[in-house]
DNA sequence: CAGATATCAGATGTACTGACATCG
DNA sequence: CCGATGTCAGTACATCTGATATCT
């Protein structure tokens, strides 16, 4: 049951980590319901860029690359595979690991996707003039580098 | 189980929802940890301003103003009346309203718990200059105001 | 009667943990 | 023996839905 919206005060809508999880609810949305309409989520999407950028890995180290969880990983790639985007082999080196090779088929949905997502960032940033588009990214990288050099979540990596 | 943290893609790592989501999670965990120092919840704290800053009202209206679920309201002002933070009395004028109200201890708990949300705003904004942490303010301001002129969760209100 | 309110019981989704067998 | 890997089962928590009794 959902409340009819109302401002909030502006002590509360002045404060930067509310906006910013506004903002994180905004965007999340719009990736979402774009992927969704591919049927994908932005875990698809995520390790099928890692997979396009850096080549073949395990499953371990594109749990590292994208920030998804290794145990969760398991079901994304299940899913990829099903759909024929992904090659799933053990490696003859290290008979721990499995191969993740992204498909000619996985490629063509990357692309696919990427332009959902890329016309969602347009939509997410359209308020702001083009300069401002630039200068918030470039605030929001600084940000996030200096508070930890690392992934969009968590993951208490120690 | 978590994983050791490696530099994402690129290409993922310049994709603006994804900043953003990074920004959300760090924001997310600064605030709450402080405000768990005090055994508080974002919840609590946004409560009582909402209470602070407009006054009394009932359950349904600090739900709309602060953006959390009536069904998930109740529980919170149970907690803050618990802690003799709030009054919640029937409105004579509505009986099916309550009327809740700051008390005194309410207004101190809020002033403690202000602090530490302020605390966790200036760490959260410490890596940019002065005037870029006003000009991401603004930024984020613009952007949330337009995509939804109110909260900062979905809410799916129509 | 339609609509709003406070409340509760439960669904849902996703991050996260723990354990296990296998292997280096 | 220690540590990494792929996998599965299950926890924890927050968001969100649905229903109900009361009241306007």
């Amino acid at each position: 049951m959902s409340t009819t919206p109302e401002p909030a005060p502006a002590r509360l809508r002045a404060i930067p980590s509310r906006l910013i999880a506004g903002a994180a609810a905004i965007a999340d949305r719009l990736v979402s319901e774009r992927l969704a309409a591919e049927g994908a989520r932005k875990w698809h999407f995520a390790a099928l860029v890692a997979l396009a950028e850096e080549g073949p890995a395990s499953q371990a180290e594109l749990s590292r690359r994208t920030g998804i969880y290794r145990s969760d990983m398991v079901a994304v790639l299940n899913e990829l595979a099903e759909t024929g985007c992904i090659r799933r082999e053990p490696d003859p080196a290290d008979r721990r690991r499995n191969v993740i090779t992204l498909t000619p088929a996985g490629h063509r949905r990357l692309e696919r996707l990427d332009a959902l997502v890329t016309e969602a960032q347009r939509e997410l940033l359209a308020p702001l003039a083009p300069d401002e588009q630039d200068e918030f990214t470039r605030l929001l990288t600084v940000l996030t580098e200096h508070h930890h050099p690392w992934h969009p979540r968590p993951h208490e990596a120690k």
